[in-house]
DNA sequence: CAGCTAATGTAACTGAGTTGCATAAGCGCT
DNA sequence: AGCGCTTATGCAACTCAGTTACATTAGCTG
């Protein structure tokens, strides 16, 4: 979460170019700054990293981010102390068009200790989940909660 | 959700008593409308499910609530509007004293249209996790999104 | 570079959940 | 029953993430 978000700036402007909206400075250094975390990231975490580089207003954070949530960019994950999460996702790395999340199928791990939370790309759970009659699904969460190898 | 909790009263007053700790009214209330509710119930739907019968300030409930919590009663969960749900533990249901949560599996599923919330404790999802280096897991919470029977 | 549209900044607001403190209710003991 | 200690409750004021309204500014198109 260091100021090296600014070496993602140029593939930041090119995800958002790749939307066919406008491409502005807030949302440039916003999913910039997404792309440099490892980890989950709240709207807490992004406005600090900008403040240094750019003079980014919260509630403009916090537009930025739903927008890149709903352009299908980034997702995001509620974690246990009310705060939302923001994360890339990883079809954005790779400059793929495809849709944004066809069958959403999310694993996360937080740690109780330090609160950090990663992404658990690999996991590939085989659920056999037995709904009630006429319940359908669309999207998948799994939130591990434990120690991370820090804090363990 | 209705007036039907003044039903469970007597039952969420023996398990309130099964704890040792001090029985009151408002726990002994928030307990019984836990009890009456299949679905995951926020502060603000208990608060005014009580309100008929039984003057309990907010401040309590919430209280109550997390006590209940501690106690291993009832569980939180963590909805996508920031507002915490709850439920009663199972095992209380059946009186059993044991681990209040000895390896925690939450299934919980959510409509997307009515925002309701239900417990799928049929699912034991056979999860193969692979967590990096170090981690270790304690508890496992998967959320399922969709829609339900009456808003399919 | 002119003009339209959409995004940003600012300030004021919402609403869930929390904290501090005085009062009231449980419970054990006699 | 009633006394007294302990703990929970009620109340008011507060915190803090996130939202809304509206005036201003910045992207893009021609």
């Amino acid at each position: 979460m260091k100021a090296t978000y600014l070496h993602h700036l140029p593939e930041a402007e090119a995800g958002i170019r790749a939307t066919g909206e406008r491409v502005t400075q807030p949302r440039t250094a916003v999913l910039a700054c997404l792309l440099a975390s490892e980890r989950a990231a709240s709207h807490l975490d992004i406005a600090h990293t900008l403040s240094s580089h750019h003079a980014v207003d919260r509630v403009t954070v916090y537009r930025v981010l739903e927008w890149l949530v709903n352009k299908g960019l980034a997702h995001r994950i509620a974690g246990d102390d009310r705060v939302w999460r923001f994360m890339i996702n990883p079809q954005h790395a790779n400059a793929k068009p495809g849709p944004p999340l066809a069958h959403g199928h999310h694993a996360h791990f937080t740690c109780e200790s330090c609160g950090q939370t990663i992404c658990l790309d690999k996991v590939a759970p085989a659920l056999d989940l037995k709904l009630p009659k006429g319940f359908r699904t669309s999207e998948i969460d799994l939130m591990v909660r434990g120690r991370c190898a820090q804090c363990a």
